[in-house]
DNA sequence: CTGGAAATCTGACCTAGGTCAGGAAAAACA
DNA sequence: TGTTTTTCCTGACCTAGGTCAGATTTCCAG
């Protein structure tokens, strides 16, 4: 006895326009308009330019120049002549703005960790959480250049390693393969570009160099949740431009076969397969593009 | 190297509040102001009583007033004197009203079919959505009575002999066990009762009258996603109280020693073991309870 | 150096939403 | 019967949010 997925998609939307606009409300005990709180938050997170702020909370520059007003003449967000640009301003918090902000973060922390205490489900709980946020957010993940140690990095690898190990016949070993060094996927000789999905990693691609001008992708991975939204090849893209910028001419590649989807990836993207170039055990067929 | 939870509930927060935000927005395209299209639509479901919907949108009277006199302007909503009280009025939506209420639930329904479309892991993802829905709105779940050969009622069997069938040793035959009569579980002999959230069955619970006045609790379900919020509790009491309406003096119910949690909630609810009352192959275990 | 374009600000104005005090009508109660 | 309570309505008023036209400052291309 299905019910009906419209039915059930409009009960998630009931549950958690209920659930979420609650948590806006909470904004307001800062006794602050939530418009001005938002924008807060936004400078807080990082946003130094108006127009971006303006952009993303999609408000009138007539309106967002009031709500900034009102923070500075709170104390709370001083602004700079942009060193470039005599238009623009720089936003940036000051003391009392940054207590402010991690005030307001605390709020949300406290709620969402308040959901989920208690719960033996939790773990599961996330879970679904997880499944639906990659699936409403996916076309928002951003590329960004990444150290190929730091947390995010590891997260992504860690996950790749894993379903490596779950999809190839022979399992797999880390140590067994040649694992690149940090220091070739670091610029300026390499790069490592990770996937943020509102911060949090979806999905990575490491440019390796080699001795002299050689290089190659390795580690290219996306989240299971976040995959069919295209962010294989928005990553694909980003470290060919990347190896561009970097003065790489030819990239190469090494993939296995039991990976359809990565091969046919890389068909498409114009990759033409060669013959193989290391004596690494896992990869069975190997790729190369001139850039 | 898993994620931090608070991070990933609040990455769920903002992909939601974006797209659910879209949604609330996509409702000012009929020319309406939110709060006048959440009045329409509450009286669209059924909401007849002025004060009801007060209480749900968190209304000022004086702005409910407004807002639905706004509503009989266009001429979708109609007022009559309350037949008993005659301070009351009682809200219909007129033909021009019902129309405009079915073009809310097309948009809506719209939104949905299109985010869902095309997705190959759709059922995963509403399976996800149903467990995210089911935490954040727990509480909500209102009990009904319904027919015990309906829609609800059907879902809801299908799904308790399928967990009995996964849960006993010996698996679960319908056609083995006493299957009650429908109309031994409907007013005015017995009863059969719903939970919904939200409009979709969350769980029941049947009263079934025997010959003369003995009467048994049968199919207590609650949906595992919903569990740990009380539902079973609550629909026990809602039987309880229903069989008292009926007249029923003694209730009596059999269960099995494998549904520990069950077994547990009787106990702690002022039930007493007595001995096998039937020759029902699966249960063994018995109680009853005077009203 | 000059005219157009870009980034931001200012003032005027509007709507939606919300609060409050009090009024009218009906019901409940003593 | 008269008094109190309940239900809803009305008018006055306020804030947040949003729009628009035009001003100011700066940048940039020619």
């Amino acid at each position: 006895m299905p019910l009906d997925p419209v039915a059930r998609f409009r009960r998630f939307a009931r549950a958690a326009t209920a659930e979420l606009g609650a948590l806006d409300q909470s904004f307001l005990g800062r006794g602050r308009p939530l418009g001005t709180a938002r924008m807060l938050n936004a400078i807080g997170r990082g946003q130094g330019n108006l127009a971006d702020i303006r952009a993303h909370l999609g408000l009138d520059s007539g309106l967002a120049s009031r709500l900034l007003r009102s923070l500075e003449e709170e104390g709370l967000v001083e602004t700079v002549r942009h060193p470039g640009d005599g238009r623009r301003r720089v936003l940036r918090l000051t003391a009392a703005g940054r207590e402010e902000f991690a005030a307001y973060e605390r709020l949300s922390d406290d709620r969402a960790a308040r959901l989920l205490a208690g719960r033996a489900d939790a773990e599961a709980l996330l879970a679904a959480m997880d499944r639906v946020a990659l699936a409403l957010g996916r076309q928002h993940a951003e590329i960004v250049e990444a150290d190929p140690q730091g947390a995010e990095a590891r997260h992504c690898l860690g996950e790749y390693y894993t379903e490596l190990g779950r999809r190839l016949a022979q399992g797999f070993d880390v140590n067994l393969s040649c694992d690149p060094q940090a220091a070739d996927m670091t610029p300026p000789r390499g790069s490592f570009l990770v996937a943020l999905s509102d911060g949090l990693p979806a999905g990575c691609v490491g440019v390796k160099r080699g001795k002299g001008a050689e290089a190659e992708i390795k580690r290219l991975w996306v989240d299971p949740l976040t995959r069919g939204a295209g962010l294989a090849r928005r990553l694909m893209a980003a470290a060919e431009a990347r190896a561009r910028d970097l003065g790489i001419g030819v990239l190469r590649l090494d993939t296995n076969s039991a990976l359809p989807e990565a091969v046919a990836l890389y068909r498409r993207e114009g990759w033409t397969e060669i013959p193989r170039f290391n004596d690494d055990p896992y990869p069975d067929i190997f790729f190369e593009k001139r850039l």
